[in-house]
Formats: structure tokens, C-alpha cells, sequence
DNA sequence: TTCCATTCCGGCAACGTTACCGGCAACCAT
DNA sequence: ATGGTTGCCGGTAACGTTGCCGGAATGGAA
């Protein structure tokens, strides 16, 4: 049980060719149906696995996704847990790469994955990515691309994300309804689509409810929680302070709350708050915060499946966008009225 | 630039054998040094990558350590890139799997990475495993296999984890000396190996002090928020309830503080709380959760080294067992006297 | 008997790479 | 001149697999 048993073995033993051993593994036609039962009997004993290297060597295929993340946190590992799901499903394996927000991780990344010659990629994108050639130079090589998540309009790839500027909107708007008018919004990083988008929904919202937009309102920061902290410091220090904050990530949240409790503020009565994601830890924190929900498992197993279709129908495939719905939990951070009942 | 370039292709452009620019594009010796640059600077030319499925065919050495653990929580999701850190320099790629904590599931990706013929395996097994013979046919084949943080004695591998003993000492030691006596444990199923060090180190602290173990206040649920929150119900239900309680993990710990709070009783003054990892939420709910710490990105770097070292001298290797020291963190839960200066 | 189709099988090449061996010069020392 | 050493190179096999082609044996039909 030293080495692993191939089918070289099994000739040998069974006094036949390579060929017929191969054909009667797979192909069942064209092999005697005794033959081919004694060769399947003495796989069975020799407990015979098929060597996926020299498969992949052959046919130019590894069955295998390059999976790159910004990181793996609570959303994204409940994405990548969908992709796994649907690729295993389909024969693939998954290898996982985080960037760690890196841009230079990322490029490093990439080149990894193709000189482990995947046949693919599904990408979610570093919030420090604003050149996206190390992606084209997969392109070029004509294997398919998959963006989920963050995706980006510098990359012309089919995808997979939720609707992030609805996701913005009717946080703003439950904002509005609650009786709140000077509404800031906590951004990301300014290349960063997701943020844009959700900033959009911010503002359309604003447009609708007739609230003029304040740019002193409008802040982009660090995907973090400490810069979220600061510039909530900050935005509370103004004369005209906002009544209330709707920031992009929970995160982000997370900082604005505790820069709203270190100033003695009371949510939601003095400020309210909604943040993006619904992290568990959303409901934890007292008072517990309003957010956006997005169906991460769901998300990843469709990127996934957008990934298989792209991959087998290469050429002619009109660049797909598949957008999921998100929607609003209501929490304490953000509940001035009354519930109606 | 369509199919990428081979060692043949230089060979043909150069007039000269595959040997010779294998040799050229390795072993700089026994060639010529003309021709060594013409072959390096054709080879930049025409961007060659060497085809790592062949090489890996050839030398029975894919490079390529298989993962497995039970989720990506905030714990472990820092130990595997501690682990890719590490294995990343070394020169080899990292598969990840999830077992989801199941046992079908981690037989099942550790037969996928077998066939995908990584070279070792780094696991950190399932809480529903109690048989492990999937994990003795990698031995079998004679790949080194590393355990970490969720180690267990059925399996001998070298290993790196914390101190659980030591950080159950120390966590219920701290609630000693705060002045509580009744103290309840919450540990995991009773074939998890970490939660039955840390419920040693529990009763290790309660004998020093000279306090009797009272089983009834000794709980064993399941790894997870709800059936902490009830079993703790459960407890403050009692005729003597528990003045404190150690639970194994901090999701756990969330459990606890939720029911303790439905229950109308306040941290610390009337019931004390140590959880275990100290994962960012801990410090983020009110009151704050004591926790005990440890360092999980080191622990993956350390991990992934002694793969390495194992692999490097297969033989002659005892069963290496490092083990980290963890650190308790104090907060609000259970910080009943007043500090100390 | 001859011819063709069918059934089954083996040989060869190829995927991209490297390890091993042998060979041919050129050089130096005897 | 002869023999040995050195420097450089090419050929071949091998890793494990499959696709293609050709061929032998068999059977049935003409």
C-alpha cells in the first residue's frame, strides 16, 4: 500500500494493454464485457485512483477555480462556502486566495493561481485595486473570469453582486421615514464601486425625499473601524451636527457606534444609525444596529454557477449580470417610531 | 500570446535541444554561458512559465499542502493565513477546505486532496469526528500530516496548539480570585479534545482553591450560540444557581451573556462570565466579556513550519508538540473588584 | 471460398518536464 | 602521439494518462 496503484498495474497483472485498461475504466464501449469486469474488480483491490496530474497534463484541464478575496470575513467566507458548495458539486475544486486588501497581494495572487493553471477565476476585488491588468492578463489567456461582490466597470467580466444602490436607498429612505434630515453617509475607499453604488442609493433617496445634499455630510474613509471611528469623531464635532449616519459596511458601523457612545450620544433618539451587511454582531452590540442584508451563500453559489455556464459556453455568452436583492433589518439604532402595527 | 510558451518552443527558436535549455533555465552549470543568456533572455521574451503540472508529474511533488478545517471563523480564518504566510514563502500553495464541522464532510475533502495529490495535510479536525481513520490512510501513503489547534490523541502527528489546560486555569483562577465560588463550565461535545483540556484547567483552578467540583454545574452542549443560550437558562434556573460562569468559546460566551440578560441579572456583580478566543465581539457587547486570548495567526505560521520541518526529515522526526501560551484578557464580565493599581 | 463488417485489442504518440547517460570536441600532461 | 580530463551538448526514457489508428479474429453473407 506504498505506492499509489495505476493502470500500468493493472495491465501487468491482467496481461493486457494500457489502452484496454484505460477504455475499460471510462469508455465502456468497445472492451468485452469480461475483460472490463475484471479490470474494474482489480481497481477495486488495488484500490486504483486515477492520477489527476497527468489527466490535467493530457487534456489540458485541472478542474480546479482560483478563488480571490480582499479577505475572509463573516460575508466573505459565507461567499466562498457557496462557491465550494456549487464547484465541488460539479467536479471542480476551489483554491482560496485572499489579498488581504492588497493590491500587490492581489497581482501576486493571480499570477499564483495561474501558474497553478487553474481554468478560471472568480474575483472579488481589493478595495486598493485601481489597475486591473494582472486581470486582463487572464483574459488574454482566455480562461473565464467571474466578479462577485465588489466588482468593478474596469473589467468586463460577467458577474455576480447584490443591488447595491437599492441596498443604499432604502437604508437612507428608513432613515428619512424615521424623522431624520441630516443624514450623513460613512464611504469607502473612492475607487471602490460597492461604495460608490451604495452612496448613489444614499443619494437618490435623498433626491426623492426632496433633502438637500450636503457634501460637508459625504465622507470617504478606510474600510475599517478605526478610521470609522474618527471620522464619526469628526462629523459629530460639526456645528450642524448630522441626526443620523448610514455607513457601508458594519465595520464601519461598529466605529460610528462607538464614536456616538464615547460623545454620550443616544441612538436612536439623539442619532440614528444603519450599516451594511448584517453582520451577527449587529444584533449583539447595545443598541443593537440596523442593517442591510445581503444573501452571501446565496451570492456565492451563484457566482458559481455563472462561473460553470461562462466556462462552458465561452464565446458567445453576452457578459451576464446576475444582481441579488438586498434588504433592510431594522434595529434598534434606527427604531424612533413607534412600531405600526 | 495565445498558448503559453514551452521549453520545446525555445528549444526549436534556438537551434538547440530541450536539454540543453532545461539545464539552461536551472542548473546554470554544465552550459555554456552564451547560450544560458540567449535562453534567458528568449525565455523573458517570450514570457515562459514553467508548466507546474509536468514538473509536478516528473518529480511526484505538487507543492501544494491540503487544509482542512472544521470553519472559517474569526479564529481559524487568522490561523489558515498564518498558515498561507508561511507556506507561501516556502514556495508552496495552500487548499483550503471546510469540513463545516462535519464528519462526512472532512472524509470527503480529505479524499479530494488525495486525489489532488498534495503533498501533506495540515488539519484542525472536526468537533463530530470521533473516528479517525481517514486520516491514518494519509499516513499510509506516507505524507506528512501536521494537527493543529484541534488536536487529538487518536491521531499521532506532530501538532501545535495552545495551553487549553493553562487557559482554563487561568480563566476560572481570575474568577476565583473575584470572589465568585459557584462557578459553571460550558465545554463543547464530550469528544472534543480542546474543551476537555479546558474544562482540566477548570477543575484544576477549583481544586487549588480548595473549591468542590459540583457536576451539576459542569455542562457539556453543543459548539454553538443557541444551545449555549438555553443550557444557560438552564443553569440560572437552578435552586443554587452559579455565581460565574467559563464557557469554552466565545460564541458560546454570546450564548450565556443573551440568557443572563433575558434573565435580568447584571455582569459582574451578580454572575461572572470568562469566554475563550477573544474574538473581537467580546469586547464590543455590553458589558464587555472577558476572554481568553490566543495567538491564532502565530499558531498558523507555526503550524504551517512544523509541516515543513516534517516534511524536510520524514524519519528520523519525534512527534514534535508545540504548544503556545494563551493570555486572558479581562473586561467588564467579570471584573468585579475594583482594579488594582 | 471469398469478402466485408464487427468486435476487441495493442502500439504509438503526445501532454511538458527533467534525469541520466553517452558522445564529441578541445585541452593538457605525459 | 597517446591518454585522460574537462566543458558542453543531444538523445532517450520516464512520470500516468488518453486518442488515434491499424490489425487480428470472428461471424455472417454472397
Amino acid at each position: 500500500m506504498e505506492k499509489p496503484a495505476t493502470i500500468k498495474d493493472i495491465a501487468k497483472r491482467l496481461n493486457i494493454s494500457l489502452s484496454t485498461v484505460s477504455r475499460a475504466l471510462r469508455n465502456a464501449s468497445d472492451v468485452n464485457p469480461d475483460t472490463k469486469k475484471a479490470v474494474l474488480a482489480l481497481s477495486e483491490e488495488l484500490n486504483y485512483q486515477p492520477n489527476k496530474l497527468a489527466l490535467s497534463l493530457r487534456q489540458k484541464q485541472t478542474h480546479t477555480i482560483g478563488v480571490i478575496v480582499p479577505n475572509l470575513d463573516y460575508v466573505l467566507s459565507l461567499m466562498v462556502r457557496g462557491i465550494d458548495e456549487v464547484a465541488l458539486e460539479a467536479g471542480f475544486t476551489v483554491m482560496v486566495c485572499q489579498s488581504n486588501e492588497s493590491f500587490g497581494r492581489e497581482i501576486l495572487n493571480t499570477r499564483r493561481l495561474l501558474e497553478s493553471l487553474v481554468d478560471g477565476f472568480i474575483i472579488s476585488v481589493s478595495s486598493e485595486s485601481k489597475s486591473f491588468d494582472h486581470f486582463k492578463k487572464i483574459q488574454e489567456r482566455n480562461l473565464p473570469v467571474v466578479v462577485f461582490d465588489r466588482v468593478t466597470p474596469h473589467l468586463t467580466a460577467p458577474s455576480v453582486r447584490i443591488d447595491n444602490e437599492e441596498g443604499g436607498f432604502v437604508a437612507t429612505e428608513h432613515l428619512i421615514e424615521q424623522g431624520y434630515r441630516r443624514i450623513a453617509v460613512l464611504a469607502g475607499p473612492e475607487n471602490l464601486g460597492v461604495s460608490n453604488s451604495r452612496m448613489d442609493g444614499y443619494l437618490n433617496a435623498l433626491k426623492k425625499h426632496k433633502i438637500k445634499k450636503d457634501p460637508a455630510l459625504i465622507v470617504h474613509c478606510d474600510f475599517n473601524q478605526d478610521y470609522a471611528y474618527f471620522a464619526t469623531l469628526e462629523l459629530l464635532a460639526m456645528k450642524k451636527r448630522p441626526d443620523a449616519i448610514f455607513t457601508i459596511s458594519d465595520r464601519m458601523a461598529i466605529g460610528a457606534m462607538l464614536a456616538i457612545k464615547k460623545k454620550g450620544l443616544r441612538m436612536p433618539e439623539d442619532i440614528g444609525l444603519v450599516g451594511f451587511n448584517n453582520e451577527p454582531v449587529t444584533s449583539l452590540v447595545t443598541p443593537s444596529i440596523s442593517s442591510v442584508e445581503m444573501p452571501s451563500f446565496e451570492l456565492g453559489k451563484a457566482a458559481a454557477k455563472l462561473f460553470i455556464e461562462t466556462m462552458h459556453n465561452k464565446e458567445n455568452m453576452d457578459l451576464e449580470e446576475k444582481i441579488l436583492k438586498p434588504k433592510l433589518i431594522v434595529r434598534e439604532s434606527s427604531q424612533k417610531l413607534p412600531i405600526k402595527k
